[in-house]
DNA sequence: AATGAATGAGAGTTCATTCAT
DNA sequence: AATGAATGAACTCTCATTCAT
């Protein structure tokens, strides 16, 4: 048949079992592997089930289709990235720029983790970008950020942190996706960390003193 | 992406040259259309052959694969880019800042401009990624920009100013194929452009007084 | 993806080139070999080109999917089969009812020919059902089989004779295909047409008759 | 096709009975709506489980594979339809040829019933025709008809008969088939069946003359 | 008896590239 | 130089059936 236009990427049943559990984990895990190990355009559903030792049939049990393992694990991941900067960017020990600081330097080094994997992740985004469910974690990460802009810029407009917090946001995730194509090592990305801040910092002190 | 056109120097060629040439543009604007039209998933050498009009082996005769028609692509809109970020940044007439304004502006705008079209290249970018040619023209893009901050932060260090520019067009060249991915209006655009333009003033200010 | 609802079946080129031609005729006949030999459930695209002596890839080259191969066979003996009718019902020679007996010997006569491939045809109707130009081809067999009524029922009704020429037909291709499927002596046949035209004539006379 | 109902005899079955005829009941009656809802193409083991809320593996511990389950259904059918007909051919209450009139508009319609259904289920014909069932109840309805043409022909010969019996219970099956297929109206079913009762009335009365 | 996860052959279709004409 | 028919490996996905639990 034909190629299906908005692909359906919910998971097929949700694995209450154990087992079922086992299997997606080992689905996914060799999902990781043969992205890192072949790149985007090897991905083959064939080939997962071969590298999770598991035939395709049991393979599209779980997973209605191809995108929908990689939507699974762009989706994981966002959540643990989501994750990571709302632990750090609401620590109220710490003055917010630092925070900010810190979460730019987090996220850098979380993106070049694994970065030939994220790299191919990227290369297939066509597959599932434009989901509702990415939108979703779209939507979670502005509130994340505008109500961390509160803290910030607490005189300035609801539109002024927005666009703020906007900018900031994207931004970072650019950045980090650019420079973990850019194989570097820890230090570079350091460095990069370091320099984005001092931009996000004179921005929102600038800001901050209208 | 601006129209390609038939450029005049092709009449000081041999009627064999201009022949080649003709040829050329148009298979590379029927792979403009195609890949606009069907995306990157559908974009086939037969597809481009037939939008041009032309056999299949003609188009490689002088393209010795599908990946060399988008790295054309991706180069040749590098290259406008460069040129109008070149023409920009270096007008004497302005403020530096004014002219990094400009540059955003411009940048962002014609980023949005064939979103489509260009959302499909970066789509296809694992086909062309990493060859020699792609370097290179990034290295010219920094040398460029490194120049421009010498105007900006006159008393920086060369290190300094490397980081900056760095930073800055790494910035500036994520954000703006971010935001030309969400379908945004003229002006979305220049509300992003004055925002971003606002940050790397900041820094820059910044930078500048120390 | 996917399986496509209302199939596109038109033949993708028009064979202009004898080479052409003689392509789709190998295709159509291996598919009639393959769909005797193997059953409507074997009839797969690998197999006909297989027994064509040709690849996939040049199958689908001159037809745009399976159906399209049994579409075409089935057309091409509904139009074979309608001249035949057509010749004989409009024989002036002969009286009408004459004509009515020998065209359902023929017609009979014909569907028991290849009567495997007829039968596997018939399995595959539901890939090629309910497309226009099977729509077509069954009103063109109730313009020749009313255009025949009228000379068998001069005095009678426009609607009259319509329910006359629907019933007449659609019992002769009823009745025909179900022959075909036991498998009959020659003489067999002849009887059930000749008991069949029996029925017929009893009937239009006494039609005629009122 | 009625829907089928447990019937009352069951009470008196042991238990383990009861629950098999219930199951095999459950699934039948799946496997009609499947065959209505989704067509020949997409009836398959595992739906027919799903929708009769029974495990596949249950599935095949009452039928050994697909076909069984549809010719189960067919065979159902057939029996029903010939319990129709025999009740309506033999009531002597009638004149013969009023009773056939009756037959035939009773059999159309009942064809028209769930016309989806039957559609499926003659496209799935190839799963279960030529089966030694098939065979009988085919027999058992030439029986049948031949009796009632006993009462129609008294004085034709055995083979005269046979042959009428067996021309007009094919018309009719074959003709109410065709109907089936094409969605009509009762209105409509009502004529077809009177056209087709005055062709058989003609004709036998013609042959009853001789 | 009942379950349903697992299997894997097999289906339809696409497409980059070649090469005889 | 130009054509475009031909190739066939590769891809995604389905489904009848089995069998360990």
């Amino acid at each position: 048949m034909k190629t299906r236009q908005t692909p359906v990427i919910a998971a097929r049943k949700s694995p209450r079992q154990a087992r079922s559990t086992q299997l997606v984990n080992a689905i996914l895990e060799a999902a990781v592997r043969v992205l890192g190990r072949e790149g985007a355009r090897r991905f083959t559903t064939a080939r997962v089930a071969a590298e999770a030792g598991v035939s395709v049939g049991s393979l599209y049990q779980y997973f209605p289709n191809k995108e929908a393992i990689l939507f699974r694990l762009q989706t994981d991941e966002w959540r643990q990235t989501g994750d990571l900067l709302t632990r750090i960017l609401s620590d109220p020990q710490r003055q917010p720029l630092d925070r900010l600081r810190l979460a730019v330097r987090a996220f850098f080094h979380s993106e070049c983790d694994e970065a030939q994997v994220r790299l191919a992740l990227g290369d297939a985004a066509p597959l599932y970008r434009q989901t509702p469910e990415a939108r979703e974690l779209r939507k979670s990460g502005a509130r994340r950020s505008e109500s961390f802009m509160k803290e910030v810029l607490p005189r300035a407009t609801a539109a002024q942190r927005k666009i703020a917090a906007d900018i900031v946001m994207t931004t970072m995730s650019a950045v980090g996706k650019t420079i973990s194509e850019r194989t570097v090592s820890r230090a570079e990305v350091d460095n990069f960390a370091q320099a984005t801040s001092d931009m996000f910092c004179a921005y929102l002190q600038k800001l901050a003193q209208n």
